[in-house]
RNA sequence: GCGCCCGUAGCUCAGUUGGAUAGAGCGUUGGCCUCCGAAGCCAAAGGCCGCAGGUUCGACUCCUGCCGGGCGCACCA
């Protein structure tokens, strides 16, 4: 139970002790003034109508009821109706107690308990190595994935591998000219293919394990005995990548195998078509998109192309209905803004098919704009011209490059210059952030080393802690529970990165103007209390962003 | 032309389902290491929150219209 919790349940009661109608919810706030208390609730301006009272008059008689609590000091009536709550400092530095006893546990909130999600991000095509935008879709899909696992939802991560369509045909003629090539053949790139020289790569791995120049079968059948064996090499490159980056997926799901092979696009088409929100048009089949309220698509989409084909759409249809949501109530796509011009069709067809609007969602990764030394470097996989996710990772870090993403919404464009990243490495706030859990660890380091004896934490006496800097580092740690379940809800990891930015912000003045280790053993017990707390609430949020939180730097 | 996203300090960006006096990092200027880690601390300068209306007790936040930037608008994937 959260402070806002027990402060909820106050409000209440003096609602039901003063006559006044129950109010629905009670939305808590940490005023940024000292002034107006540790929290403050707007319920009696969100009241006043249905009262039929002025807001001050409610939160007077909210002041006046208000049950006498062990967390509360005072609570004051401000503004034009504010409730300021003023925590009792004993109660604040004895919920230390309740940290230390959670431990890693501390955080972990049951919001989402009962969810399954399916959870898709990077999904990079097979054609080609991951670069900088994975590396960002990664970090913010992992850590979502963390997020949503902290408050109870039972989450699959999942990478799409997309090993089918002209685009799979473009790198099997792409890697057989490389091939032939390397083989001693003249062969040319085919005209949309990838000319990267990964594949040049690719060619002499191939030939090296004793892979055939000729392939018996039809072309069809040699593109697809190329193609599958770049894809399968390509992805396990892309897995590396990501594992290395501390990112692994619980289903590497296949375009050709999990949804083509086993006739899904087929099925799909029939289910809408059942339903009755398709038709025929121009020789072509057509999926009534326009028909589905609140989905916000402007015009039909087809299915089935004059020749017969079935489009991506209705493949994709049938991946997200049929396979993603197999035993889950949530599907989440992170996706590429190159993409969202498909979000609305996907929804209306969710929703055709019967799924609630909520249970489809899917954010969009904004772009990276990768600057070298100021200037921007233009990347295209087709020009093979990119930067490697790997080289990143091996310029700046994987624990910058990752907190480095953390912290810009999602869905804004965010520049990353490689040149300050690396020369100015140390002034990275994710060092910021490590540092203090650092020295924190360095203090237990120096309590071990002079053969200082700790006593179990709930044993040690809170009460000294009732400094102003030792008081507001508390009220931030009974923050930090809050503040997951909304990143959570919404989302954003990007919260968390700054709030433990904050955090640390406020720490590193306290320990440089308080002694920790000292001859009033009380007090040092007490400090120490709090400075353990402080390094495990870091510890908790660095690893939902996927972050270490090192003993030494 | 239509749709989505974005305009906040010199730069890069936060601003928690509308709250009280707008925040951080970098950069700039000036201080602090006999004391648990200076990857740190203290201080200064820096803002018509793109513009104009509207909604209300209250707007950076919601609505409308402009201006400026990005992306998408296939019987491609």
């Amino acid at each position: 139970m959260t402070v806002t919790d027990r402060l909820t349940d106050g409000v209440r009661t003096a609602l039901a002790a003063a006559g006044l109608p129950a109010a629905e919810d009670c939305a808590w706030e940490v005023p940024r003034q000292a002034e107006h208390g540790d929290y403050a609730t707007n319920v009696a301006m969100t009241l006043a109508r249905a009262a039929k009272r002025p807001p001050r008059q409610i939160a007077d008689a909210l002041a006046k009821n208000f049950p006498a609590m062990p967390e509360v000091a005072r609570v004051e009536v401000a503004g034009p109706g504010f409730l300021n709550v003023f925590l009792a400092p004993a109660w604040t530095a004895a919920t230390l107690h309740e940290i230390l006893d959670a431990g890693a546990a501390y955080g972990l909130g049951t919001s989402h308990a009962g969810q399954r999600t399916r959870l898709e991000f990077v999904s990079a095509n097979p054609t080609g190595p991951l670069v900088i935008v994975n590396a960002r879709a990664a970090a913010v899909g992992d850590s979502v994935a963390r997020l949503l696992r902290s408050q109870g939802a039972r989450v699959t991560t999942e990478f799409y591998v997309n090993d089918a369509g002209t685009q799979f045909e473009a790198l099997a003629r792409s890697f057989e000219a490389r091939v032939r090539q390397e083989f001693g053949e003249t062969a040319a790139l085919p005209e949309n293919g990838y000319p990267g020289e990964y594949l040049i790569d690719l060619a002499k791995e191939y030939r090296a394990g004793g892979g055939a120049l000729d392939v018996p079968g039809d072309e069809r059948a040699r593109l697809e005995h190329f193609g599958r064996w770049a894809v399968e090499r390509m992805v396990e490159q892309q897995r590396r990548t990501l594992a290395a980056y501390g990112v692994d997926f619980d289903v590497w799901s296949s375009e050709q195998r999990d949804v083509r092979d086993r006739g899904l696009p087929e099925k799909a088409v029939q289910e809408l078509a059942a339903r009755g929100l398709t038709y025929e048009q121009d020789g072509a089949l057509w999926f009534r998109s326009t028909a589905v309220e609140g989905a916000g698509d402007d015009q039909d989409r087809v299915l089935r192309r004059r020749t017969g084909e079935l489009t991506y759409f209705a493949v994709d249809i049938a991946f997200h209905h049929y396979v993603k949501f197999a035993g889950v109530d949530h599907v989440i796509d992170l996706l590429g803004p190159d993409h969202h011009g498909h979000v609305p069709r996907m929804r209306a067809a969710m929703q055709a098919l019967g799924h609630p609007p909520q249970a489809f969602q899917a954010p969009i990764i904004q772009l990276v704009t990768l600057l070298r030394d100021g200037q921007p470097v233009r990347m295209s996989k087709r020009r093979g011209e990119f930067v490697l996710m790997e080289e990143l990772l091996d310029e700046v870090g994987r624990d910058a490059a990752r907190f480095t993403f953390l912290t810009r919404r999602h869905d804004s464009p965010l520049e990353f210059d490689l040149a300050v990243a690396t020369r100015q490495s140390s002034d990275n706030p994710v060092y910021y952030v490590q540092y203090a859990h650092a020295r924190i660890r360095s203090i237990h380091r120096q309590v071990a080393e002079q053969g200082i004896a700790i006593p179990a934490w709930r044993d040690v006496d809170l009460t000294p802690l009732t400094g102003a800097e030792e008081q507001a580092l508390i009220k931030r740690l009974l923050e930090y529970p809050n503040l997951v379940a909304g990143a959570a809800r919404a989302a954003e990891p990007h919260r968390v990165a700054y709030w433990l930015t904050e955090l640390a912000g406020v720490f590193h003045p306290y320990y440089k103007n308080h002694r920790v280790i000292q001859d009033d053993r009380t007090l040092m017990l007490a400090r120490l209390a709090l400075c353990t707390a402080v390094g495990q609430v870091i510890a908790n949020g660095l690893a939902l962003l996927g972050v270490s939180a090192p003993e030494t730097m």
